[in-house]
DNA sequence: CAACAATGATTCATATACGGATCATATTGA
DNA sequence: TCAATATGATCCGTATATGAATCATTGTTG
């Protein structure tokens, strides 16, 4: 019993957090939209949309990106064509390499 | 009881997901990590690593961006400096904006 | 200033994401 | 081809994120 997990996070990925958060709070009162209003839009608590503009890494990422996509911030690419384009393509590449990794079976067999 | 909630997520987000879960894998690969090895190194389980990959909306977004600093994709500009200066300037934005969004209480006055 | 509205913060019960284990299958290297 | 290993897919128990409710505080408008 007890997991006692702590998982950590490097500093890059608390300040991406922080700053998706932002991002999605000044697009928010950009929009004029109630703290209340976004959350129902995006189906989810008004507490949870806090968390969300808090940067808080333990969020479904899916309702951070709901809420993103709704007040319009957007990452990677702007536009649904070139998402497309860009799966395809991480696809094909995907395709290239080897299907499983396979690691060194045996240290460098180097006593001669 | 029963809270049934289903939660919708809009095309957009769904394919950003599982666009960021594929770079995720291909950047894994590209440097010939297993997924065991990068789950331990996320001090995550494999499986949701492969949850991850395949753009699951249910994963805690800092599990996800976790993963993704660690094998080198980026989200937002790359460098840490430019984040950082992209933090500041979204808190200055905001200090300009009104602190809470006010919704026009009543219905446009248009008997007349 | 007075009334009201939005936000921040907390608490609690419950749905659920997670880790761990296991099994089957696919893929690799020798 | 064979042995070894990576991956995919489940299942289960438990830690925990979420929704709902509530209260205090701050900001806004009239």
């Amino acid at each position: 019993m007890t997991k006692l997990n702590k998982r950590t996070y490097s500093r890059y990925s608390l300040d991406a957090l922080t700053l998706l958060g932002g991002l999605i709070r000044a697009a928010r009162k950009e929009r004029r939209l109630t703290a209340q209003e976004l959350a129902d839009r995006a189906g989810i608590s008004r507490g949870l949309l806090q968390r969300i503009e808090k940067g808080d890494v333990k969020c479904e990422i899916g309702a951070v990106f709901e809420v993103a996509t709704i007040v319009g911030v957007t990452l990677f690419e702007v536009d649904e064509t070139s998402l497309a384009r860009h799966l395809r393509q991480t696809e094909d590449k995907l395709a290239l390499l080897p299907k499983t990794v396979r690691k060194k079976t045996k240290v460098v067999d180097d006593d001669f």
